[in-house]
DNA sequence: AAACACCGCATTGTCTACAATAACATTGAT
DNA sequence: ATCAATGTTATTGTAGACAATGCGGTGTTT
């Protein structure tokens, strides 16, 4: 076993929040459900004080909503925003790559082609779709990211952004991945990220996001005509 | 007198936030200096429940740091940080830029044609480098920001990053603006949006919160040889 | 004199109880 | 029968008291 699973974060606050987090972005209170105080606080075995402070901090995150006298429910997501999620990814991770090319080391650059070769045997030999959009895809993402050395850049994708997404990746069970096609243009990326080709590197990647965020787009585009050929 | 002056948010928590917020940004409390929670809740006639609340919502702002056990302190400012949300502003920005030439509508390109006109006699008359660089040119990028119709962008741009810029305008005092040159680039980048060109209005707004941030850089090439000097 | 340990104080973290608001149900009138 | 008004109940907002942690001062020891 791991010994360290258990790194309890010094306040029941904070502690809190880090597991309601996880609670709501892998389902336990699903898009659209009421968080009632009482019932959360008897749960966690904390009074309401902590936990009114946690959700302070989630409704920062834009995981809930709430509203005063009334209550807190979890966000409903809906395609339109992942879409738009998706455009701020779009120009964002395209400067972290370009600001990647000045700052990134041989040694990482060394780990991501690694990474990738690591993808490639996945892909090729189980049925590794499943796992390169949910792991894989992300470490080569938030590797570039990091690379940026731009701290604001990295909150906010790792921060602000991250949970979100990946409450999508979890809700969402079907989203079509394009696992051959991303792993390319993966590669494409990094090798303008090796020659230091700033330019080159941010319009790979934001055609490279531009193209996940078109097949969403298509999708979203398919089934308007279903619920129309419906009525 | 205004009648609505006083619109009571409904809860003293949310009050408090943005009173707080209010207070720090415009250097009540001054950078790095501690956040008693004690004296304010006194200050404010409020108790700690809804202050820490408020403190929790102003942490994922960006404005104070906290640290378990020890308290909160305003965050301090530097030019490296400020740099470094330029870049953000580019990207998103340009991104903003980008999606308005799509979704402005007539009237808006209409209303910001008579902002700049007003801008260009402001400059031209009075000394209106401070008012341009206060408020005028904040109106400008905020008009399209609004018309990128990106609600995450907006929020991001709007909610996240806007507090953390003011404060930065309250403080350094002395940052040189260049008016004139910029109110040529919002010229630019307007005709730009009204022929619905959008790469070229992302690539106009980009350049232009670029050469905001190369001035920034300069000025903190001077200080640290100024620093070197005096060695 | 410097370093370390201990103790007291102040501040933060948490809990419980109370107040205020809103949703719901019941009752009455049209 | 439907709608409106009012009272009840449950949930959220706030206050104050208690517990736990960190910091600074004092005293001792080497």
């Amino acid at each position: 076993m791991i010994q360290s699973i258990e790194i309890k974060e010094p306040t029941k606050s904070e502690n809190l929040t880090e597991q309601l987090i996880e609670a709501i972005v892998s389902g336990g209170y699903p898009p659209g459900s009421k968080i009632s105080e009482t019932e959360i606080a008897r749960f966690f075995n904390v009074s309401r004080g902590p936990l009114r402070e946690a959700l302070m901090r989630i409704e920062g995150l834009n995981l809930i909503e709430r509203v005063p006298h009334v209550g807190a429910r979890v966000v409903t997501l809906s395609p339109e925003k992942l879409i738009e999620i998706y455009a701020v990814r779009e120009a964002l991770e395209g400067m972290a790559a370009n600001l990647a090319c000045k700052y990134i080391t041989d040694q990482e650059i060394a780990a991501l082609e690694k990474l990738l070769a690591q993808h490639k045997e996945h892909i090729e030999q189980v049925d590794g779709a499943y796992y390169f959009h949910q792991h894989g895809d992300f470490d080569f993402h938030y590797q570039i990211i990091k690379a940026s050395r731009n701290s604001k850049l990295i909150s906010l994708l790792c921060d602000e952004l991250y949970h979100l997404l990946r409450m999508y990746r979890y809700q969402s069970p079907s989203t079509q991945s394009r696992p051959t096609h991303a792993l390319n243009e993966h590669f494409n990326i990094l090798t303008a990220i090796k020659e230091r080709d700033a330019e080159l590197a941010e319009m790979l990647m934001r055609r490279h996001i531009k193209r996940s965020r078109e097949l969403i787009e298509n999708q979203l585009i398919e089934e308007k005509e279903k619920a129309n050929d419906a009525r």
